[in-house]
DNA sequence: AGCATAAATTTTTTT
DNA sequence: AATTTATGCT
């Protein structure tokens, strides 16, 4: 680094300098490093984050590069907030402005709009979702009946998803099939239509963004010098979960900038042959926190680096400064039995700590009630519930969880899973907003035509499409001829008036706000009026949902005074599960492993660690699929600092019917010594079942209890199921002194009464189960 | 169009 | 088991 030209205070600058306080030896080279091309290698924990922010700090303060020069990927909008956030803070909030940091689909969207109309599309273009993807999807295999040949609207979506990831358009997989295959075939007409659908519709779906914009690259390379001289430096966060066409646009932006597309008067610094360097590369990623192969993900590309880029320094931070020398030792003994991958081992200086807590419940139940117990103890000793994260494997895993939450009074909240915008009365709303910003997209425009019902019916549909295609226009077009159609007057009315509230919306388009827009479009349609006025009580919740989404434009609107509709509409189709985490809801945050990555808590509860779970079936017949489940299970570990919890259950109901569950393979991996097994209160002694002894040992018997467990059925012998029942206690109070029977813990007395009405907690003292705290209006109890 | 009933589907992970 | 979707009926 003494080739710097701004380091001549040299050796005593890295103590003054605050950019480079507090950093250990490892990353110190790394926020100095002037390698074209570097690769850090960040074990969990290592602290990348600062190493990252400091490195482009520095940049930035030492002029070596303008902001507006620096493009950083991140994996979620979120951590590009608080990348951008940290930034700010080193450097001040003005010398950051012009930077681009976020993730690579909202990059390739900016980039999209700018330059759609080079090739077809307009900078109106939607995004469609997976949800809009499949509905078209659904609807092409319905048409050519695909079906008959086994196609489903998954296994279509997952395949084109797959090709669109590793670059290969349709002509290019025409080029590839077996022409004498009929399913084959089939698929390739099925993807042609998929394309021109799009195509059609102005829009992209999630794959495009990225691959349409390396194709754009591609075909213009002036465009692509545009961005090539723009970009000297790039940042790529979560490396190892990149795919190939994301690999493909990081090439394709590092790639030096001929002289023809060197403008004259440029003041970037231009070789001997007059075109400009390429640009500077710094990756970082963790290939042992790969886990995302299933959607294309290649770790080839963090493996090969040093091939890719030849000269690349790599550099190794293994030193982690989060979780407890217990937890560590765990996650290491866990993923060194993943046998292909670079020795790594993470330590830390904070010393042991507590214990890993280990517990097998009998049910999913009963293990979701012991993860209640330990939150309300933890919180008691003074973990804010903020500070405590509940991990699965599947979102459907939620529901036990959450009965048990909502009946012990515990704050939580979901990320991920059923999402706001998936709720069909919101994604009435959004399909307005979108046929208002872009008239070509058929999909919006068909879900609307009857939205609220309004007598168009699919004959009407087909008519008013088939007029669209005859007048060369869209579907808009053709309901503002409906007229020329010959309907019956009631049906052409309605038309005509929907026509009217659409083009009455898109005249703000360009300067109207987002709440107004939207708005607008509720009063001429009255559809929260007839929510309102509705019988089904279910409406009034939907109405509510509504006045939410006016809600969040208008936040949105307050966020970006600048914003118009298509930025609103933008950023809905590209929010993560974890985007919306609020650190300061004051709540338990449960997620699934996949959404954890990144994340830290106080304490964390992995759940479901069992076998056919974690690992889940489905990965068993994929290559390499255990050992991408073992680095989801590490992934899990290491999100800890202070505490971690291991749980799973001994029988687990899933599509109505229960079965027997094996503990996890994994759970063997890690040193018998750093769990303290627990059992379940009330349980006297036990002789089988999630003891250290089932599973420490040398020996072969694997698992005590898997072949001492009754097949099948008898739940009710076992002394501490827990249900999932709910019951309406109706106005039942309880005061200090009073005993119960609880259906599921037995006789115990009440210790405290907390709050009053419906949400009146009471904690009670039981014989045989110990301390509980209920929700007194649903907990199956009674006064004795 | 609206309603009741039957059938199918859900659960791997996500930008 | 629960929820969504298809079908048949008035």
């Amino acid at each position: 680094m003494s080739f710097l030209p701004n380091d001549t205070l040299d050796t005593s600058s890295g103590h003054d300098d605050p950019l480079l306080e507090g950093l250990n030896p490892q990353q110190l080279t790394a926020v100095q490093s002037r390698a074209q091309a570097l690769l850090i290698v960040a074990g969990a924990g290592s602290g990348k984050t600062s190493v990252l922010t400091r490195r482009i700090a520095r940049l930035i303060r030492d002029r070596e590069l303008w902001p507006s020069q620096i493009l950083a990927i991140t994996f979620t909008n979120k951590a590009a907030g608080e990348m951008r956030e940290r930034v700010e803070q080193l450097v001040g909030r003005d010398a950051a402005q012009g930077m681009w940091i976020s993730t690579f689909h909202s990059a390739c969207v900016r980039i999209l709009r700018r330059e759609a109309e080079q090739f077809g599309f307009t900078r109106g273009f939607t995004i469609y979702d997976s949800a809009d993807s499949r509905a078209l999807i659904k609807r092409l295999v319905k048409d050519m009946q695909a079906d008959t040949l086994g196609f489903t609207v998954s296994a279509v979506a997952g395949k084109i998803s797959k090709l669109k990831n590793e670059l290969i358009d349709v002509e290019g997989y025409s080029r590839q099939i077996n022409a004498n295959d009929p399913t084959e075939v089939m698929f390739l007409e099925l993807f042609r239509r998929y394309t021109a659908e799009l195509h059609r519709a102005n829009a992209f779906d999630f794959d495009d963004l990225i691959a349409q914009t390396v194709y754009l690259f591609r075909a213009f390379p002036q465009v692509a010098a545009l961005y090539q001289r723009r970009f000297r430096h790039l940042l790529v966060d979560e490396y190892q979960d990149t795919n190939h066409a994301q690999y493909a646009l990081i090439r394709e932006l590092t790639r030096p900038v001929e002289p023809a597309h060197v403008p004259a008067d440029t003041r970037i610094e231009t070789d001997a042959s007059g075109g400009i360097p390429a640009a500077a590369l710094t990756v970082v990623g963790d290939s042992d926190q790969s886990i995302y192969a299933f959607r294309g993900a290649d770790i080839r590309n963090i493996v090969e680096f040093e091939r890719d880029f030849p000269g690349a320094e790599v550099i190794l931070l293994e030193q982690n400064y989060r979780s407890t020398q217990t937890i560590l030792d765990a996650a290491n003994a866990v993923i060194a039995n993943n046998f292909d991958r670079i020795a790594k081992n993470l330590f830390t200086a904070v010393g042991s700590g507590e214990k890993i807590v280990g517990f097998t419940g009998y049910s999913q139940h009963d293990e979701a009630q012991f993860v209640a117990d330990e939150i309300g103890t933890l919180h008691e000793a003074g973990t804010p519930y903020n500070q405590i994260a509940v991990f699965y494997r599947t979102n459907a895993q939620t529901r036990a969880l959450e009965e048990i939450f909502i009946r012990s009074a515990i704050p939580y909240r979901v990320l991920g899973g059923t999402k706001f915008y998936e709720r069909a009365e919101i994604k009435d709303m959004m399909a307005y907003l979108i046929a208002v910003a872009n008239p070509a997209d058929g999909l919006a425009m068909r879900r609307i035509l009857n939205t609220p019902k309004r007598g168009i019916g699919p004959a009407t549909e087909t008519a008013l499409a088939n007029h669209a295609d005859e007048l060369g226009g869209t579907m808009i077009d053709a309901l503002r001829d409906a007229p020329a159609l010959g309907l019956g007057p009631k049906v052409t009315a309605a038309i005509v008036d929907l026509a009217a509230i659409l083009d009455a919306a898109s005249e703000s388009l360009d300067t109207g706000l987002v709440p107004d827009i939207l708005v607008g479009i509720l009063e001429k349609t009255k559809y929260l009026e007839l929510l309102r006025g509705s019988r089904d009580p279910q409406d009034e919740a939907r109405a509510e949902n509504v006045e939410e989404l006016v809600a969040v434009t208008r936040e949105f609107q307050k966020n970006n005074p600048e914003g118009r509709l298509i930025d609103f509409l933008t950023e809905v189709a590209l929010v993560a599960a974890a985007d919306d985490l609020d650190d300061s809801s004051g709540t338990v945050s449960l997620m699934t492993l996949h959404t954890a990555k990144g994340l830290e808590y106080d304490a964390v509860f992995i759940t479901g660690v069992e076998e056919n779970l974690l690992p889940h079936q489905m990965s068993a017949t994929e290559p390499g699929g255990p050992a991408e489940e073992r680095r989801l299970f590490y992934v899990g570990i290491t999100r800890a600092r202070q505490r971690l919890h291991l749980s799973l259950a001994m029988t687990r109901t899933t599509f109505g019917d229960t079965q027997v569950a094996a503990p996890s393979r994994y759970l063997q991996e890690i040193p018998a010594e750093l769990i303290d097994w627990r059992d379940a209160p009330g349980m006297g002694t036990r002789t089988t079942g999630g003891g250290q002894r089932a599973l420490g040992g040398s020996g072969t018997p694997k698992f005590g209890y898997s072949t001492s467990l009754p097949p099948g059925k008898p739940k009710k012998e076992w002394a501490n199921t827990v249900t999932a029942k709910v019951r309406d206690n109706g106005d039942l109070t309880l005061e200090v002194g009073d005993r119960i029977r609880h259906a599921d813990f037995g006789d115990g007395s009440v210790t405290s009464v907390t709050q009053n009405g419906a949400k009146s907690i009471a904690e009670v003292q039981f014989e045989k189960a110990g301390r509980k705290r209920l929700l007194v209006k649903i907990s199956p109890i009674e006064k004795l």
